[in-house]
DNA sequence: CCCGGCGGCGAGAGCGCTCTCGCCGCGTGC
DNA sequence: GCACGCGGCGAGAGCGCTCTCGCCGCCGGG
């Protein structure tokens, strides 16, 4: 217990073995040059003595850490309100420990927090980072890419547009507002309106472009803004329902809106979806499933962008070693898919 | 960019400052008996240089590695259906980074990954762990526990009752269900029934027990269990008003299975909270904000949990260089407070 | 039969740090 | 005035690993 045996060393091993550390780092490392009988023979010494490889060491001189960062600014707590991220965590998790690299998470809040991240980032702990960074005026991408680690951002970043070489994952945004907004029109609704995003996201942006490509020049009426909350999607309904009594569909920028605006709609005795018909975004569960009547929405699949980012991430480690250098994909964009329920 | 600056290292910023490596360590550190003067001129070449240690040989000679792991078993995907895990990991973030340890974050599947978890444990990567372990069969409190790493649980493991020194926090589970049912009597109801959380948990244990406690001897037909999804609740709704369809109350184990009882209720014509007064358990937003009425629950500070869980790791995590050892708090309950809204 | 080549293995340096030890210079007590 | 003590600093070993180099033994060809 508190006398907890001291680690065995490749020193140790090899001496177990009869070889030398060399021989004994060789298997270890699965590199060949090493003849079968010996390196079985190590093999043994190794699980009898339960040697474990010391990571500092092995990193002090290899300069790889087999390690990422996660950082996940939430200046507000609304990442946190909602089960996204769970999820994004979850995918890139997986594909990490696939390859045996580590997942350090790190949480900023405030701009304390930034130095703190830009100094971690710089010290070398981690070969690389996922960076999950909502708002438009966040330093955070700016300082992680002046460290100069590989990185993948979850969600197009602002500046995506002139920036050459940065990479990200995101969700068909734009692609899934557009077969919202047509699944809409398909049911013979021609008044639709929309309720954004916290615009100062590209995903509410994105979205509301996917709604104007669509509707081409929509009655100004027929949008307001949200910041993805349940609050001002009820809100913002009420605005709505006020300048255009008349409208029979709502396209709301998140799940979490789209349930203020039912409360909204059923405030005002509106049928849903026989005088309004409401689509979603995200298929938030259990949010989704649960309002009345339960939600017609655009589905992302969160997981999967979690290890896509990592996937990305590891595939630019990897090269790093190598020569060439540069290539591969930019921005991944992943498909969406509508749900039908009750609402639309 | 490509060209990335070698690090500076002690010994530069040491030639640079005229001095030895030892004093550059001292200074860095923070440990006194070095004169103002000179501490002075090394402050001014660690910063002209951006010099930032190398934690791989910090650790290799330290054996400390300022990092705590932290573990979530989550076989079924329930925990992450829920912005539980997101608040913890906040928390803890914040109390591990305000004391300058990283977060490795850890999450398992499968028994596959077990092993995996147990060799990484082994490995000394960390200083310690904190684990979120829910189900009663799950080998991975053993495992850990013979890692001989100091640890943490959240939420009170099951066995531990008998075994000393197992460190865990918990929420005031069974108190917050005498609250709740408390409640229910206060407002004159009698017939109060209780769906039951997964029964292998002893957060759903404890509830049941607290709900015993001031029931005292309750007819047995009252009691119907769940498994914390909206879809149980739903269901053991509907078995208990088959059985006892005079109820007045219900005390859901969480407000997941809350949600799913309204709906139940609703579907049989029963209004809430005239005829039947509802209250759930988590405070659980938004879920108990938004439903139809909203929620009477029992909320606890899970944020607060994960921070005290840090806390006490932090705690054992230095003693552990002290003599003394042992001593402090074994396991910890955090309070709850009845949060009244519309359905009880 | 001798020499060159090659593949398997060991010796040893060195990654960047911490920490012990001992030296040196100063102040103090007798 | 001399010995001693003590505090400030430097020298150097060593943490556990990787990786280059060079040695050695074996094989094949001339």
């Amino acid at each position: 217990m508190s006398e907890s045996a001291p680690r065995p060393t490749l020193e140790a091993v090899a001496a177990r073995a009869g070889v030398s550390r060399a021989t004994v780092s060789r298997v270890v490392n699965g590199s060949d040059g090493v003849r079968e009988p010996l390196a079985e023979r190590v093999r043994r010494a190794v699980d009898e003595l339960g040697y474990v490889p010391n990571q500092a060491a092995r990193s002090l001189v290899t300069r790889r850490h087999d390690a990422v960062a996660v950082i996940v600014a939430e200046p507000e707590t609304r990442v946190f309100a909602d089960p996204f991220f769970a999820r994004q965590l979850r995918g890139i998790s997986k594909e990490l420990t696939a390859h045996d690299n580590q997942l350090v998470l790190l949480l900023t809040e405030d701009r304390d927090d930034h130095a703190r991240v830009a100094r971690y980032l710089a010290g070398g702990h981690v070969d690389g980072a996922l960076v999950f960074s909502l708002h438009i005026d966040d330093p955070l991408p700016g300082l992680i890419q002046r460290a100069g680690l590989p990185t993948v951002f979850g969600g197009r970043p602002h500046w995506n547009g002139g920036e050459d070489g940065v990479r990200y994952v995101d969700t068909d945004n734009r692609g899934g507002a557009r077969d919202a907004v047509r699944h809409l029109l398909g049911l013979g609704r021609r008044r639709v309106a929309h309720i954004t995003g916290a615009l100062d996201q590209t995903s509410a942006v994105d979205r509301l472009d996917g709604f104007r490509d669509v509707m081409a020049d929509p009655d100004p009426a027929l949008v307001e803004e949200g910041d993805f909350t349940a609050a001002s999607g009820e809100r913002a309904m009420r605005e709505l329902l006020g300048r255009r009594p008349d409208l029979d569909a709502v396209f709301a920028g998140n799940d979490l809106m789209a349930a203020g605006a039912l409360r909204a709609l059923r405030e005002h005795g509106r049928r849903v979806p026989e005088d309004v018909a409401v689509v979603g975004f995200d298929d938030m569960l259990p949010i989704a499933e649960q309002t009345e009547p339960p939600l017609t929405t655009v589905r992302q699949d969160i997981e999967e962008m979690g290890r896509l980012m990592a996937r990305l991430l590891l595939r630019d480690l990897d090269r790093s070693a190598e020569p060439d250098e540069g290539a591969g994909p930019t921005g991944v964009v992943l498909p969406v898919t509508l749900v039908r329920r009750d609402s639309a």
